[in-house]
Parts: structure tokens; C-alpha cells; sequence
DNA sequence: AAAAATAGTTGACTTTGTCAACTAAATGTC
DNA sequence: GACATTTAGTTGACAAAGTCAACTATTTTT
């Protein structure tokens, strides 16, 4: 295999971690932790899910997810019922309030992306996202592959 | 400003962070935890570099960096030597020990993404470092700007 | 010659994440 | 239908990662 395609390859690894790093220090100012905020984000977009689902989305430890969640809970973030067909399991879904914290951690993700395309013309906005769907197309690296 | 180009961005940006952790996993085999790897990283990309400048590179905190510094001292992996110009300052760089080391996370992390771009052509990869290039030069955040 | 800033270290602490053992319910097996 | 096995989630004990403030020793500024 040719050596240069992946030193360029790992530099833009590099350089997004960084631009990660940038884009979740947002939410050092939120009162929620990174771990909290994905969890938040997750319950959302599935709006009922098990936490033996997110384990598996989310490849985190159960006794962390546990914990994580048993504050969310307190904090009213999170609400559990039983689940109907599963005695064991539980259904995690968001109260008013978790909606609420999701749409602030949402547009805040929203507007530090849109300062972001600031300079840009509509155009050249375009142009970025077919990139990127482009990359994801190609090194469509399925997880479960690399576990 | 749209919204639509911001949520493509934002998907990929959730799967990088998920490419990248699976990157990243290689160094759970490996003796040293992501922090030191990089370290051992910046250090011999510099050959020699003071830790304030690592600190600014990296935006680690200095007391955190000098632990980390101290254990790879202790394994021998880093030494440092006074500063010829500031009394204050020591100079960093790798041993040999520490070179090895490095070489052996390198082509650690190479293989990896060896192993990512098996399935592509030779003319695809070049398509994808070339979208790669184009998301860097449109996307040029400077850190600094966003500190 | 102070005063202020910088380089790095240390102690005390918090946050984040892991591992193993456990309870209770569900599922598979004979 | 009783037993063994697996699965969902919780808890205790701990380890790893990271932060904050105070400190020493130099260097720089005024």
C-alpha cells in the first residue's frame, strides 16, 4: 500500500479532532458533561429507546450509562416507564424539560456551526457539504468492522 | 442562515467523531494512554520543544502535562535537558527508546488506515484525499479564532 | 530594585470511566 | 414445567483522566 494517501489521510484525522475538540467546548459552558449531552441527543432522536440499545449505539460501559442516566432522572431530564413487553427493561424518553435542554444544546450546535460557515458563500457551503458526503461514501467504515 | 447545510455538517461531524474513536482504539493495546500518545506524537514531530509550547499546542493543562511528562520520563521514553536560554525552561525530545516507541504507534496507526482503504482503488483514494483537502481549505478553522 | 509575568511542579480534589458481583425477569432445553 | 442460561439493569469499589490553586525559581518589565 502507497504511503502517501495515508499520511494525508491522518493529517485531516488530525485536524478534524481538533475541530471537534472546538465544536464540544460548547458545551463546557452547558451544565452537561459530553457523555450526558449525547445521551440527551440520543433519547431524543430515538424518543423511546432502552438503555441496552444506547449501549450498543453508543459503546459505552451499562454501569456508566446506568449512572449517567440515574442523574438525568433526578434531574428531570429523563423520564423511565416499564417497558410493556419486558419486565427487566425500562423505556427512556425525554420530559418537557429534557425537550427543552435538547433544543438549547441543539441550536447552540446550530449556531457554532453556522459561525463557522460565516465566510462562506452559498456556493462554497455547497461545495463542503458534498465533500463530506463524499468522504463518508467512501471510507464508509461500517463499526462493527473494526470491533 | 440555511439550515440544511449546517445539519449535513453536523452528521459528519458525528461520524468522524465515531471514525476517530475507532481509530483511536488501537492505542488501548498500546502501553500508553491518548494524551501520551500524542505527546510522544508533537514531541517527535518538534525533536525538541519546551512544555509551554506543548501547552499551547495541544491545550492540555500544565499541570496535567507535567505529570505525564514525568512518567514518560520515568520510562524513559522522554528527556529533558535545561534550556540553554531560560533558566526556567527545560528542553523536551524523544530517546531512542522513545523513537522506537513512536516508530511502533506510527506504523500502528498507518496499518490501520491501511486496513480502511483496502477496499478502495488506488484512483479512489486519491478521490478521497482530494475531498479531504477541499473540507480542510474551506473549513480552515483557526483554533485561536474560536478560544 | 521592585513588581509583574512566565516555566514548571506539587497537593488536593473532581470527573469520567471500568470491572466484577449482584437481583430480577426472560428465554431456551429437556 | 423445572432447570440452566442469557439478558436488562443496578451497585460497590476502584482506576484513570483531568482541573484548580498555591508554590518556587527564573526572566522580563517598569
Amino acid at each position: 500500500m502507497k504511503k502517501r494517501p495515508i499520511q494525508e489521510i491522518r493529517a485531516f484525522t488530525r485536524w478534524y479532532t481538533d475541530v471537534i475538540g472546538l465544536l464540544d467546548q460548547h458545551l463546557l459552558d452547558s451544565a452537561w458533561s459530553l457523555a450526558e449531552a449525547r445521551l440527551i441527543y440520543e433519547i431524543h432522536a430515538a424518543r423511546h429507546i432502552q438503555a441496552s440499545q444506547l449501549i450498543e449505539m453508543m459503546h459505552i460501559d451499562k454501569s456508566y450509562l446506568s449512572r449517567l442516566l440515574k442523574k438525568l432522572e433526578k434531574e428531570k431530564i429523563v423520564s423511565k416507564k416499564k417497558s410493556p413487553g419486558d419486565g427487566r427493561a425500562f423505556l427512556l424518553s425525554l420530559t418537557e424539560k429534557g425537550q427543552r435542554e435538547f433544543g438549547m444544546l441543539n441550536s447552540a450546535s446550530d449556531e457554532q456551526i453556522g459561525r463557522i460557515l460565516e465566510p462562506l458563500s452559498e456556493a462554497q457551503r455547497e461545495e463542503l457539504v458534498g465533500h463530506m458526503k463524499a468522504v463518508m461514501q467512501l471510507l464508509n467504515v461500517k463499526p462493527d468492522n473494526y470491533e
